[in-house]
DNA sequence: TTGTAGGCGTTATCAT
DNA sequence: ATGATAACGCCTACAA
């Protein structure tokens, strides 16, 4: 065992040393520069090979002020959802030969701000980052722009331009869900939305209007409620829709948590779930088959896909800006259509 | 907005210039050095500040051989234990102004060995890591003492001497879980453990044998089975144990996944859950709760606590190597008493 | 084909 | 109290 306190890996100028070459041919010969005698090139890759040398990322990055890490910024890892899409960012990540610096914002819009500094202050080439739910301004990622460094948002993605986004287009699965509810003969269906802050609830809101309007109905108000997402706000959104004179038939929840917190009230004051009124939700998650009664219906949201995009998009900024791009200076936007799970 | 191809964030050399001192001068009244004026200190530091001035952690990151960023690998984050426990890493390392590169194994020996390489290569401070299932063989931990690079390992540790450790005793838990169901009159006690391979399953399987033996009983290998996480396997070790003439009274999970995997098998051959045979688990992660038989008792590992402790252990460790503390080539060793809970 | 030299941003060691 | 200079590892004009 080598181990010492003052080991220190090899470097190009030893490897110069010990073949009495100068630094720039061993450097030529390490990343097979064309003008090099072959010979040379040889011997110096042997002996690189049987020093262990590899090449230092921090002397790389900092001479070209790349560093091959993207920051990766989510709210939450416990929810499926994210833990789903960081797998899709990491494989792609991966791919590239990118390494992630990752932090959660836990919704909490301080501490996003916080964390998206580090990360610039890391010099990060990247930033791929799902926005927290109390995100309603957006100077932290507009900061990105002035250090030229790319931004992309997906899932809970902002309304400005300057940054590329990939998401998932609820309206459309709202209006899809709704409508085979209809279908299927229900008249009174109900919405748990989230917060009317947030574009996803609009989104599912305006989604669930209009598939309403499509059936010539009027649309009833008293059938939305709002949850902040916590189980008590949830609880109350219930009641309220619980309490109505004529009660909702479905109930469709902003996601498998409400989803699952609604359900949880509904049996303990002893509504015969999905018998009396069904229950439906967004995400499709993976712990909903373990749970009481999963979500008759539900929209999958594809967090894999949705991560692995984003992250592909961010390699392909990126290699336009290395290739001197600037003329480019458009921003992407994908839409990723949700797709109707019927259990 | 003074968007720009050409945007770099300034430099001391820039604020040097401007003021017609040196760049050391620059560097010492930035880094409150005692020997500098007062008065040139401030009219630096507000210049400083005026222009935006960050010092470049990439440039100090390469002169001091330092990157404050500590690697972190999980075997997969979409399980609730690690996603919490990486919140107790993530904000201990916040404290300390410590980034995290971050990279699951999924269990996978390869996986695992690629990602910690390229830990190494980005130069991370520290590597803490729980291992995969496959780990068998620790040479790519013990690369890591070569390059002076500090390695926590916690929860799934190894064998090997040369890394430092935090993880909780499932041992002891084991026979106090095994003798409070003896106390409360139950005799036929099962185990559906994991793999032999693993650490923990001889844990459990020691302090179950010991808690029989304790009771001046004899250990009946017939009620343990293994599963090998997988819901097949579960399903399979399940079967078994059912189909023993002496039905066990009591079945123990090696964790909630299998728990839950077992407790949806026992529903579908009608086993009345809880009543017929009690089940229990290891873990008590939050997704039970919202199953329909969450476990009547099960061990708390302290996932977040876990985490949290093996970055300040990485901390501990980075501090003492920074004072040149070559002397302490000791490795750390910290366990955490876990705790019976019964719902 | 190979060598020389300068520079990336910062800190540290000398001088002054 | 301040300045000049070298050094970290690597790359890249430019020179030979």
């Amino acid at each position: 065992m080598e181990k010492n306190a003052s080991y220190s890996p090899p470097t190009i100028k030893q490897i110069a040393r010990q073949l009495n070459v100068s630094v720039s041919t061993v450097s030529r010969a390490l990343n097979n520069h064309p003008r090099i005698g072959a010979g040379t090139r040889e011997r110096i890759q042997e002996l690189a090979k049987q020093l262990g040398y590899e090449p230092n990322i921090q002397a790389i990055s900092f001479k070209q002020k790349k560093t091959f890490i993207i920051g990766v910024v989510l709210p939450t890892i416990k929810e499926d959802f994210f833990s789903q899409a960081i797998n899709g960012i990491e494989d792609a990540a991966t791919q590239h030969h990118y390494t992630m610096l990752f932090a959660q914002s836990h919704d909490n819009l301080e501490t996003e701000k916080r964390v998206v500094d580090a990360m610039r202050k890391q010099r990060v080439d990247g930033l791929i980052i799902s926005l927290s739910k109390e995100t309603n301004n957006y100077k932290h990622l507009e900061s990105f722009e002035k250090f030229d460094i790319p931004v992309v948002c997906f899932d809970r993605v902002p309304s400005i331009k300057n940054v590329h986004k990939v998401y998932c287009n609820l309206y459309k699965g709202t209006i899809e869900m709704v409508t085979w509810f209809f279908n299927k003969g229900y008249q009174r269906i109900a919405l748990i939305n989230g917060p009317a802050t947030l574009a996803a609830s609009n989104e599912r809101l305006n989604g669930y209007k209009d598939a309403v309007s499509n059936r010539k109905l009027k649309v009833d108000m008293q059938l939305v409620e709002a949850s902040d997402f916590s189980k008590e706000s949830t609880i109350a959104a219930l009641k309220k829709l619980l309490a109505l004179k004529n009660k909702p038939e479905v109930i469709i929840s902003f996601n498998d948590y409400v989803h699952m917190d609604a359900v949880q009230f509904a049996k303990q004051v002893k509504i015969k779930v999905n018998k009396q009124i069904i229950f439906a939700s967004y995400a499709n998650l993976p712990i909903t088959s373990y749970t009481i009664y999963p979500p008759v219906i539900s929209i999958e949201q594809y967090p894999y896909r949705q991560g692995e995009k984003a992250m592909e998009m961010m390699m392909k900024v990126l290699q336009q800006k290395s290739l001197g791009n600037t003329s480019n200076d458009s921003y992407y936007t994908e839409e990723i259509v949700p797709a109707l799970v019927i259990h």
